[in-house]
DNA sequence: TACCTTGCTTACTTATGGTAAGCTATGAGC
DNA sequence: GCTCATAGCTTACCATAAGTAAGCAAGGTA
């Protein structure tokens, strides 16, 4: 039995995509969007970014960070010193983020409240 | 101290943004991306999420759909029958995210291997 | 009447996130 | 060379969110 009343056009998109949905994913998880948007500015330092994200722990951007260069995109740079220092850039992929992540920038900017809760 | 050689352009973009992270993290809990896009190409029945998103339990479902109304994306509309139904619809808020998922779309085509992993 | 479907809810297990501490390698101060 | 600090992690532990399974009320079908 077929509901044509309520939910019409329903092979107009298709309904699921892999590949979106491993990206949105991706780039979903705690701090990462958080994360990438950062470095879209250039690269930076462990520290640096655990400055810039807020109430984000060590472990966590760790943990993220390793998932985003094992994704192919983030890198991870180490100057042979000294000082010995690493720091992480975004690979070509992570870059082409930068069309997503305005696109989404500007419709928060329309429609999350300023002091929207960001989770919990 | 700073480290000029390495993270450079610092300032050029906000580092972080709660709103871009709100929206975020919204969007980027599990299902929500897959619910939402399944829903850009027009209202949908409960069970034929369930169907749409491959397994994705209805326990989630109702989940993220109770948040997603409560976070103005997702409006529930009941068919006054009979027979009773009920459609999740996208609002003005929620259809807007065309754009950025577009992209993201985009982005995926590009970067992401057809067979990735989409978590664990 | 008995059985099916829809749209959920409740109960319970597992995975992920948060908090805190620690630890190694390097460099600074003395 | 000794102490201390900082960067960049790792380990351990507890809390929260997700996954699995079952159930259940309202209405439809046979």
């Amino acid at each position: 039995m077929s509901s044509k009343l309520l939910t019409k056009d329903k092979s107009k998109l298709t309904p699921f995509c892999p590949r979106f949905h491993a990206a949105v994913e991706l780039i979903g998880r705690r701090w990462s969007g958080a994360i990438i948007r950062a470095l879209l500015s250039g690269p930076r330092r462990f520290k640096d970014l655990v400055a810039v994200v807020p109430s984000m722990s060590d472990r966590l951007l760790a943990e993220r960070l390793r998932e985003l260069e094992l994704a192919g995109i983030v890198q991870r740079e180490i100057s042979s010193g000294p000082p010995v220092r690493v720091a992480y850039a975004l690979t070509e992929a992570g870059q082409e983020l930068d069309r997503p992540i305005a696109q989404l920038a500007a419709w928060a900017e329309r429609w999350i409240r300023p002091q929207a809760r960001a989770r919990r």
